[in-house]
RNA sequence: GGGCAGGUACCCAAGUGGUCAACGGGGGCAGACUGUAAAUCUGCUGCCAUCGGCUUCCAAGGUUCGAACCCUUGCCUGCCCA
């Protein structure tokens, strides 16, 4: 009895995952966890430096909900104080102190969006600050003794960017050490990372033991590509779907990634069955799975709206419900008076989709422009303005808009 | 503290006195093709403008008819030695 129900829970914690240090230590912990029914502290952290999550974050949370599932404690460790020491460039009193004050906001965020899938009762909620801030530097030196310079440079990231005469701040070095000391404030028993984190998720274990606590278990994960493919989804990379996109944005951009990328995300964010996947015509089951992100994350009626506004603009190609932008001219707009004549460089200007004139022009002459559903190709063209008269607007193929004009 | 090598557009990276708004690659944007895919192909990618003009190559000065390129100082980065 006991080893079936143990059995079912190694299945759904391994799933997806890339390594487990060590798998004896996690079926012991396991063990132990069912027969003293004493739930297991599951830690996972987040740098509260991006502002918001995106999918990729989503991997990890995902598997935080295997664990509560389970009957585990799971423990989301925000990681203020790391994250307040974290950008070694251009550090300046005042800008520290706004740091401390944003990251209190994001770390609101997280919550928000962390508990549309954890459960909120049953979620820890932890900042490393609590003791770290209050920790004495004879303290913090002293756990500093624990590692060598030579181990630290054992991280691939580290050793990569020393030989590649890139810098490395000090600072960056007490990173690892925090972050494994956190697992002994928590006495964590298990801890999640992406697979770039597995040097500091060891060091936990390193540390744990100095500390006199029977190491945690280490599960890393993959690192979700973003949608170019390639690259780990980062906001750096410009390749993010973040959880607080628009829903028709959100819808959109998971439709634009190739059919190899949509069988990754079928992976790691859903727990769809893949060869059922498979049997689908690829369109349909990205569509589904658009469907099925956004609806987690913006509910049935944004997942509605989003599906239907992808439709409308792009398969028919239609003028969308919820244009990007709409916007009235007035008289007084108008550079020559009595004359309600615009260049259409200038109403590109005017929309606020353009950057500058050069642009407008490099658009027009690129036939990425439509007004009223025909081509405008010409670079000094001419729009002809009158009250109650509406212009369609298409620039390039994604971004619709109004234009209007009143007479006063 | 000393020595050396560097800082070029969103990123990487050529250019080392005029022919440079600045080669090339990546990224981005647009068009074609499609399943709004992806891949591929083509074009564009400082700003203003009808020819043409204007402001750029870490910052501030200087030399010169003329500087991204030479000199000075400052700031920043990497390496080596202490």
């Amino acid at each position: 009895m006991a080893t079936s129900e143990l059995d079912r829970q190694l299945e759904l914690i391994l799933r997806g995952t890339v390594e487990v240090f060590q798998l004896d230590e996690l079926k012991v912990k396991l063990k132990e966890s069912l027969e003293e029914q004493r739930p297991l502290n599951i830690k996972a952290g987040f740098d509260p430096t991006a502002p918001d999550l995106h999918l990729g974050h989503t991997v990890l949370i995902q598997k935080l909900k295997h664990f509560q599932d389970l009957g585990h404690q799971v423990i989301f460790l925000i990681g203020d104080f790391t994250g307040m020491i974290g950008d070694p460039s251009g550090v300046s009193e005042t800008r520290k102190a706004l740091t401390k004050e944003q990251v209190l906001a994001n770390a609101k965020t997280y919550e928000q969006q962390i508990f549309k899938t954890l459960n909120p009762e049953k979620t820890r909620i932890e900042f490393n600050s609590r003791w770290m801030s209050a920790m004495p530097t004879e303290t913090m030196v002293e756990i500093c003794s624990h590692y060598s310079v030579a181990r630290m440079l054992e991280r691939d990231d580290f050793s990569k960017r020393y030989r590649d005469q890139k810098p490395i701040s000090i600072h960056e070095f007490l990173y690892p050490l925090v972050q494994g000391y956190d697992s002994v404030a928590l006495e964590a028993d298990v801890e999640l990372g992406g697979t770039d984190q597995k040097f500091n998720l060891l060091v936990g274990r390193d540390l744990q033991r100095d500390y006199g606590q029977k190491p945690q278990v280490v599960l890393t994960m993959p690192l979700l590509e973003g949608t170019d493919g390639v690259r780990k989804m980062s906001k750096s990379f410009g390749n993010v779907i973040a959880l607080e996109d628009r829903p028709a944005d959100m819808f959109g951009k998971l439709m634009s990634i190739s059919d190899d990328l949509m069988m990754r995300y079928y992976e790691l964010l859903t727990i769809s069955n893949l060869d059922e996947v498979k049997q689908q015509h690829p369109m349909e089951a990205k569509k589904a799975l658009a469907e099925q992100l956004v609806r987690q994350y913006h509910g049935e009626h944004g997942a509605d709206e989003a599906k239907a506004d992808f439709q409308q603009r792009f398969q028919q190609r239609d003028f969308p419900d919820n244009p990007n932008f709409s916007i009235v001219l007035r008289p007084t707009d108008f550079s020559i008076a009595q004359s309600s004549d615009m260049s259409m460089v200038d109403v590109l200007l005017w929309t606020g989709e353009v950057a500058s004139k050069s642009e407008a022009r490099r658009l027009i002459s690129q036939n990425a422009i439509k007004v009223d559903g025909e081509k405008m190709n010409d670079i000094n063209g001419v729009i002809h303005f009158e009250p109650g008269r509406q212009f369609s607007l298409k620039i390039g193929k994604r971004i619709f808009g109004l234009v209007d004009m009143v007479d006063s």
